[in-house]
DNA sequence: GGCCGGTAATACGTGTTGCCTATCATAGTC
DNA sequence: GACTATGATAGGCAACACGTATTACCGGCC
């Protein structure tokens, strides 16, 4: 096996072409060194130097391996500082699991601040619902998940990125859609008899869950006509009339669409506000400094603030 | 310094994430693999590998150390085998200096059939005068030259390739041109009183000390009219009728030009066939061991024979 | 809950090897 | 012909890579 002491070694004798100063470049003393090169020769099997007793000159196959030799020696560098840039948290990348960020202005503020931050940093984004993220997550597919909250393992950590208010989303033509031109919070209470459109449970049994619950709150359970994975699709089911919606306010930030109105619903007496968080998750054992980097930003930049309308 | 072993070592760790079998594939105990990995992470700075006391798990800087690690291997390993292919005379690099091969058919096929037998090496032609050749064999610009007898160093070897015949060139309404018509030799010595036109000494010395000492053995001096670099201009000045040329066989061969005509020398009483040599000529102490394989090939494929017109 | 199997780290001894100093051999130089 | 420059050889030493023995620790299992 060729080391790369040898390496170097004989890179100071090719170029210099004399055992002495080259030695002496090496910090060692030359029989040394002409044991080494002969050593590297004989592990090569061919004859990488002519020496005379008066001059050391390269054979065409030592010239051939001094590019090669040069070429191992740049590769390992190289590497090693990229690979030390990665541990520093400069280089690398980082895969991170979303719900569609469309409404999330200060997620989307920290993506754009951390890559110009760190250029050499790749930022791998992939939309999945909060339930999917979270296998992904364990999985160890990705890195952090800005999903909903849910039950989760030991190993994974969470922290409160936002909070953001639940709306009502009506179609245009519904009863109570007056209350929403006047920006006046409507009682959820008011719409127990209404058809209601969900997302599919198992997608994010957590934000199902608190939807039904204050459904619960308001002292009814709600009709649910259809399902749809899709907020898009659901504010679509809500504008040709098939029911109403609770969906996030961000959606209602990032999405106006014909035929459907958003109203704040009105505090229940005894309750706080009905929210939504949006949650940053990680695994406890994933070593990437990125992340801590990447939460770190996320939390500065939001500093778990409710979204605004 | 990262040793070519350490590299060996941390890839297999790396590949088996278990330090005993890792150990077993080295042939080697695994307490000595835990030091060589805690040498490396030592000397990179950063951390490669995550160990409980259950499980080995690559850090992020380890994954991409582990490329570098495979892309610095492979460098090596590909450059070794190259150099040796160097080395065996089958890759690399083979210079050669030569004067214009156009009418040599035995040198052109001498260096397709090498160019087909050693596809790893290339040829680098180029094309120069005989003195000029001799100065890049010196100076190690070249590898080996195809060119005129000349005084060479002692540190130059030379072989012959082949002859050719002196002939002579004459513009087509010459007087003496009726005999070339008739394919009979002309005897030189008639053409003492023609003007001539000739190749510059310092091109050629040999060359040209050759065909000044066939004139004197004809019994005259030649009344040099002219000089010309090349032979095709050399050429061109006989067929506008500027005078008479001594040239080799080789050009006749390959070159037909209007208005020349190119004539057999009889052979003077007591002297054989005038005739000039193709010689190949390397460095002493040039190693490539492509030279002795090229000149093998040139003198099996010529045999020394003596170009046919 | 204590025991056992599995795993990596630590302690310590040893053989290899890379390097040193001293010397030799040889070729070119004054 | 002695001298100088240069690389090779010889012999010794110390660093280090590796081996054996042991420890430390975690999980699963009876």
């Amino acid at each position: 096996m060729i080391e790369t002491r040898l390496l170097r070694q004989f890179i100071v004798v090719a170029e210099e072409l004399h055992f002495h100063r080259a030695a002496a470049r090496l910090h060692m003393a030359q029989p040394a060194l002409s044991q080494a090169i002969a050593k590297l020769e004989a592990r090569l099997g061919f004859a990488a130097l002519t020496r005379s007793r008066r001059s050391v000159a390269l054979t065409p196959a030592g010239r051939a391996f001094l590019e090669t030799a040069y070429a191992t020696l740049d590769t390992l560098d190289a590497g090693i500082g990229r690979a030390r840039r990665v541990a520093d948290g400069v280089a690398g990348r980082l895969t991170i699991a979303t719900l569609s960020l469309a409404g999330y202005t200060p997620v989307l503020e920290t993506l754009r601040a951390f890559r110009r931050a760190l250029p050499e940093v790749e930022l791998d984004l992939r939309e999945m619902p909060s339930a999917r993220q979270l296998e992904a997550l364990v999985a160890g597919e990705v890195d952090v998940a800005l999903m909903r909250e849910l039950a989760l393992p030991a190993v994974i950590e969470t922290r409160q990125v936002l909070t953001e208010a639940i709306l009502l989303a009506l179609p245009t033509d519904h009863p109570g859609a007056k209350s929403a031109a006047s920006n006046e919070p409507v009682a959820l209470g008011d719409f127990a008899e209404s058809d209601f459109v969900f997302t599919p449970r198992a997608l994010g049994p957590g934000y199902h869950h608190q939807l039904m619950a204050l459904c619960q709150a308001a002292g009814f359970t709600p009709n649910i006509q259809q399902e749809a994975a899709q907020l898009t699709t659901l504010l679509g089911l809500v504008a040709s009339g098939l029911g109403v919606a609770l969906v996030p306010a961000s959606i209602a930030r990032s999405l106006r669409l014909d035929g459907v109105v958003f109203c704040a619903l009105a505090p229940l007496p005894g309750r706080p506000d009905a929210s939504l968080a949006l949650n940053v998750n990680w695994h406890r054992e994933n070593t990437s400094p990125l992340i801590e980097d990447f939460i770190t930003r996320l939390k500065s930049q939001t500093r778990n603030e409710t979204l605004p309308l």
